[in-house]
DNA sequence: GCAAGGTC
């Protein structure tokens, strides 16, 4: 895991030291910050301290003041107290970030998939954006720092978190040429009172190297992961039907990890069943009938058993040649981690690791367990079991362990590992399953026992053996202390009791008989035995590990089966199997070993981390030239298991460029496929499509689509599969800049052109013949839906407002006349006979929906489903485009297939 | 529509 890796290379106080700048000296540790009215300190300096997550401001805002602080709120809370920084009067404010600030991604130019060739994102630049713009944290910084002389850095201590803290520095606005002289860092190996006091006496500097490490990460994560996914993406869903998954994505991690799951289908489906033999010798002592062992366990001849079951009847008799009676000790479990307890979720309460982490989350948040994302399983020496256990007391289903526990004093808990972070999981307050719900309860009921256990005795057991004749053996297992166990039942020792022996007895044989078995293949592999493949091979940290199993089930890569395991589907074991034939290296855990080696070379000052970056990628551009030299060899095994696009579906859509009829494929990415021009034209997805009136588009003479989204107030809207893919104006993404692009200026997620956006002057389905009046919401035009009779309504092109029309109208259109006063279309009613409002019983009005009082008082405002699109994707590629694209440095001789430890 | 890493 490389999150909570504490480096040891900390960067040293002395060139504080030099400067004359003392480390803070603010009081004994075991005193409060010496609190002072603000008003007697008016020129008091600023200092802004920045932790992780809002959980840890707050823990070091009551431990520096003592609990003596106010709190606002902002972006994330500011706790703010005044105190004492290098021995003169300051005012303090902490906050914290929520995780990384920035994120890195490929610039706009490279963002469409048809026209970027995936081999030129390896030399791509790339940017650096807030990663979720909506929680305003680098506004919140640069606010925050206005003003302060100080910042002190307080991120986890590990990579991650000191890449953190230059994200911080720059959204503050404070020259990085500062550190040292008004930016520190606070290195704390634990939240605990005395290791912060600690902490801020002993204030250090950010390490740049780490730092830059996990940029570099980030970039080769980036470059290699989106180029194999876009080529591959591109290559196969250009083939083929029935892939069913919106992308064939490939990572340094979720690759990987699916290889570990075909990795058991393969052992399972190449498994040979062997039969073998094995002897069932019986005894009969003190009346009772024992079963002994033999000591061969089993052999794979059969003969060979025969000769020794007849050579035992012979004899007839055994004798005991040695009692041994050992007591063994069943180890009570240490503090229990994120990892082990997604584990113990899994196989044992059958609650997958993403969901477990939520309910954890939600255990946190709700106050009844301790922080749920730790890599420790030790606990801090300062750690307060008595309250734990005086909190758990009252609930009936441990009273009395913990009451004995209580009384009896308890064990000390086990040594467990400390990675600096947090405490082990614990329960923090009493709760009841009706407080909870089913599974967040199971979830806390483990937590509760666990904790524990963790400070009842071991489990002890007396084993005895007993051994006789041609090696034959019976074990007697009796528990002498079940300690923990009483709480953990599952883990209980059973019992077996056997008679008692003396050495040298005979013993007569009662029978011998031949046991034939056969060996069996093993299970798929479990949720809980990939988690500890996964963190035994550095693949994820202990946050991210859920997300990548989710992931390959997401791709429809793996699926969960009953008991939790894991079972490849074609699409699945395709992959692997692919990689394995073209370069193995690509999906075994090696590729992820490989980056962190690069990447520690920076952070231990040993390279310089633009050399290592070029390094890394030139490996990785090796093995993706090679990949797609040989991706026929992948190819093979797509084709014997999927079939070709122009097989799947239906019929449904004239092209517009040869006239024939397209193919429309449903399964995920829906899509059309024009066997003829060998087009690929993808749809708006998570709704239904059909074809629509059979109109021809007037631009490029495709038929017409009718887009219904799903549930109530779905909207409905009409496209051309060409122009949805490929817009045929200039700019009409900027036209329509609002729907594409985020506050970042990022290109977000969009479509090409539906016919609600096309600017077509008279074609009956465009915006301008539509289109009525601007949305009184945002910058879009209000469209009509044609087909939302009886509920007749206006959509907004851009966001979700909607306006409902006069209901039970026999029709409504648009014409192509103007209001005099408000320039918005007027449109025509045709009411229904019965209903219509007209006085004179007429039915046909024509009116501004703005301006005309009958309409307006009609017309009622609501909020329906944003039009979600996905951009579109442009044509598709014929068989074999983007093949030998092998230039750049690759040359004949250059086989990427070796491992990468050679390089 | 892409990666992996934080955290909510």
């Amino acid at each position: 895991m490389s999150r909570r890796r504490c480096e040891e290379n900390t960067k040293p106080i002395r060139p504080l030291l030099a400067q004359g700048l003392n480390p803070l000296r603010l009081r004994p540790p075991h005193l409060p910050v010496l609190l002072l009215p603000q008003l007697a300190v008016p020129m008091a300096p600023k200092v802004l301290m920045v932790a992780e997550k809002p959980s840890i401001a707050l823990s070091i805002a009551s431990a520096l003041s003592g609990g003596r602080m106010s709190t606002r709120k902002g972006s994330t809370d500011v706790h703010e107290f005044d105190g004492v920084f290098q021995g003169s009067h300051a005012f303090y404010k902490v906050t914290s970030v929520i995780g990384h600030v920035l994120s890195v991604d490929f610039p706009p130019a490279y963002q469409n998939w048809e026209s970027t060739d995936p081999m030129d994102l390896f030399e791509a630049p790339v940017l650096r954006s807030e990663c979720n713009p909506k929680a305003h944290i680098r506004r919140h910084l640069a606010q925050e720092a206005r003003g302060c002389t100080y910042l002190i850095l307080w991120l986890d201590c590990d990579r991650e978190g000191e890449n953190i803290c230059y994200e911080v520095i720059e959204c503050t606005g404070i020259p990085e040429n500062e550190v040292g002289r008004r930016i520190f860092r606070a290195k704390f190996s634990s939240v605990t009172e005395k290791d912060i006091l600690s902490a801020m006496g002993n204030l250090v500097l950010p390490n740049k190297d780490e730092a830059l490490s996990v940029e570099a990460r980030q970039e080769i994560d980036l470059k290699v992961g989106v180029a194999f996914t876009r080529f591959q993406t591109r290559y196969f869903q250009g083939k083929y039907g029935n892939l069913d998954s919106r992308v064939i994505s490939y990572g340094p991690c979720q690759t990987p990890t699916l290889g570990f799951c075909v990795q058991r289908y393969q052992q399972i489906t190449t498994f040979k069943p062997e039969k073998f033999w094995s002897l069932k010798t019986y005894i009969v002592k003190d009346g009772t009938e024992i079963q002994l062992e033999w000591d061969r366990k089993k052999l794979f001849d059969f003969d060979v058993t025969v000769m020794f079951q007849k050579m035992v009847l012979n004899d007839g008799n055994l004798k005991v040649v040695d009692i041994s009676v050992k007591e063994e000790c069943k180890a009570r479990p240490s503090g229990l981690n994120t990892v082990n307890m997604l584990k113990v979720a899994s196989s044992a309460l059958g609650i997958g690791p993403q969901t477990a982490m939520h309910l954890a989350e939600r255990l946190y948040t709700q106050g009844f367990i301790s922080y749920p994302r730790t890599e420790s399983t030790a606990y801090p020496t300062s750690f307060d079991f008595t309250t734990v256990l005086a909190v758990l007391v009252h609930n009936p289903l441990w009273s009395n362990n913990v009451r004995t526990l209580l009384d009896a004093g308890f064990i000390k808990p086990r040594q467990g590992h400390d990675a600096g972070d947090h405490p082990p999981i614990t329960p923090m307050r009493s709760a009841t399953e009706e407080a909870l719900g089913t599974d967040a309860w199971r979830l806390y009921q483990y937590i509760c026992q666990h904790f524990i256990g963790t400070i009842s005795p071991d489990c002890r057991t007396a084993i005895e053996l007993t051994s006789g004749g041609e090696t034959f053996h019976c074990v007697g297992n009796r528990v002498t202390s079940k300690g923990f166990t009483s709480i953990m039942p599952w883990l209980a020792v059973s019992e077996n009791n056997i008679p008692a022996f003396r050495k040298g007895d005979p013993v007569s044989i009662h029978k011998v008989d031949i046991y034939e078995g056969s060996t069996t293949p093993p299970d798929y592999l479990s949720e809980s035995e990939l988690i500890s493949l996964m963190e035994k091979n550095g693949i994820g940290t202990d946050a991210s590990i859920p997300v990548h199993i989710n992931n390959i089930c997401e791709r429809n890569y793996v699926q969960v089966n009953s008991g939790r395991r894991l079972v490849p589907t074609p699409l699945g074991t395709t992959l692997i199997r692919g990689y394995q034939c073209i370069d193995a290296d690509l999906c075994l855990p090696d590729i992820r070993s490989f980056i962190e080696q690069q990447i520690t070379l920076i952070a231990k000052g040993k390279a310089d981390h633009r050399q290592v970056i070029q390094h890394a990628l030139q490996q990785f551009m090796k093995k993706y030239t090679y990949f797609v030299k040989k991706i026929e060899n992948m190819d093979a095994l797509f084709e014997a298991q999927f079939s070709p696009l122009a097989d799947s579906g239906r019929l449904l859509s004239k092209c517009g460029k040869c006239g024939r009829y397209m193919k429309y494929i449903s399964t995920q990415p829906m899509r059309l496929y024009c066997v003829t021009c060998e087009d690929v034209y993808y749809l708006p997805q998570k709704g239904s499509i059909k074809l629509y009136k059979e109109i021809i588009c007037p631009l490029d003479g495709f038929e017409l689509l009718l887009f219904s989204m799903v549930g109530p107030d779905a909207k409905s809207f009409p496209l051309c599969p060409f122009c949805y893919n490929i817009p045929p104006f200039e700019g009409i993404d900027k036209l329509f800049g609002a729907l594409k692009l985020d506050e970042t200026g990022k290109v977000g997620k969009g479509a090409g052109m539906p016919c609600f956006l096309c600017p077509h002057p008279t074609c009956k389905q465009s915006m301008i013949t539509q289109g009525v009046c601007a949305c009184p919401e945002c910058s879009g035009t209000l469209i009509l839906d044609p087909v939302s009779a009886p509920k007749w309504r206006l959509y907004c092109n851009i966001c979700n407002c909607i306006v409902l029309l006069p209901h039970a109208a026999h029709r409504i259109t648009t014409t192509n006349k103007k209001c005099l006063t408000c320039e918005s279309t007027i449109i025509e009613v045709d009411f229904n006979k019965k209903t219509t409002p007209l006085e004179d019983g007429t039915t046909l009005h024509e009116g501004c929906i703005l301006c005309d009082d009958l309409l307006h008082s009609l017309i009622e405002m609501k909020h329906g489903k944003s039009i979600f699109m996905r951009r579109g994707r442009g044509r598709g590629r014929g068989r074999g485009r983007g093949r030998g694209r092998g230039r750049r440095g690759s040359s004949k001789h250059d086989d990427p297939k070796m491992s990468f430890r050679d390089f």
